[in-house]
DNA sequence: TTGACGTATGCCCGTATGGGAATATGATTC
DNA sequence: GAATCATATTCCCATACGGGCATACGTCAA
């Protein structure tokens, strides 16, 4: 039973997983191609056991699968659960380009002068 | 100084303020329109302060911007930051097709039928 | 000024994080 | 069997999280 809640776990979805640059960076390499642990841990200069950290994340995520290859484990990126932030984002694309913020910033500043009815 | 890191502040960017699914419902409603901190409590039927707080991660990383309107703040989108999360997953898009997912499965029975060389 | 409203901030708490370091597991070779 | 390589797990630690709750701040009305 849960009693205090705190943040949600990193394990808990593919936006918490990718919240950290290390596993976006892991997820990066791993688009190239299946590589076994050692490999990842010398592309990012980091220690064994925080890398296996990483994937066991992701891999609970289900961002990345295993395969064993003798005493190699070979990892593979399975971009799937990425679609569910793709698929949230779909809502915003058409809001950031710059002419869009341009135009908010005019009507802010009409807002500002010519104030008092709502709605 | 900082000793010992833990994880990112949720305010570090766009990706780890918007893994707490309630500021993604916030920047959900925004989407629909301006609108002031007592609606938001109203419609994610959460408490006034815990808003408040999500707002403040919101505004740190420039996802919302305020408006002083009488003893109101009018909260608005500013869907600009998302962009760097769209853009990092512009790599995986071709990714999560079920086509490409088949393909994957089918690699990988072949590599453990045509097993035994190592290089 | 006082009061009410709308919002922000402060404190407490239990939790899980991510790195460091050591060690455990598992598979291979001798 | 023992030794070695490749990877996973465990323990320690400081940090900041998000909710609950109380309270401070800012604006307006009387």
């Amino acid at each position: 039973m849960i009693l205090s809640m705190a943040r949600a776990a990193t394990t808990t979805d593919a936006f918490n997983a990718v919240a950290e640059p290390r596993r976006r960076q892991i997820l990066d390499l791993l688009a190239r191609g299946e590589r076994p642990v050692n490999d990842l841990v010398e592309l990012l200069g980091l220690a064994q056991p925080q890398v296996s950290k990483h994937l066991r994340v992701l891999r609970e995520v289900d961002l990345v699968r295993v395969r064993d290859e003798g005493r190699q484990r070979m990892y593979r990126l399975n971009a799937g659960p990425l679609r569910s932030i793709h698929d949230w984002l779909q809502i915003y694309e058409q809001m950031w380009s710059e002419r869009f913020d341009l135009l908010d910033e005019v009507l802010d500043e009409l807002k500002e002068d010519d104030d008092g009815n709502d709605d």
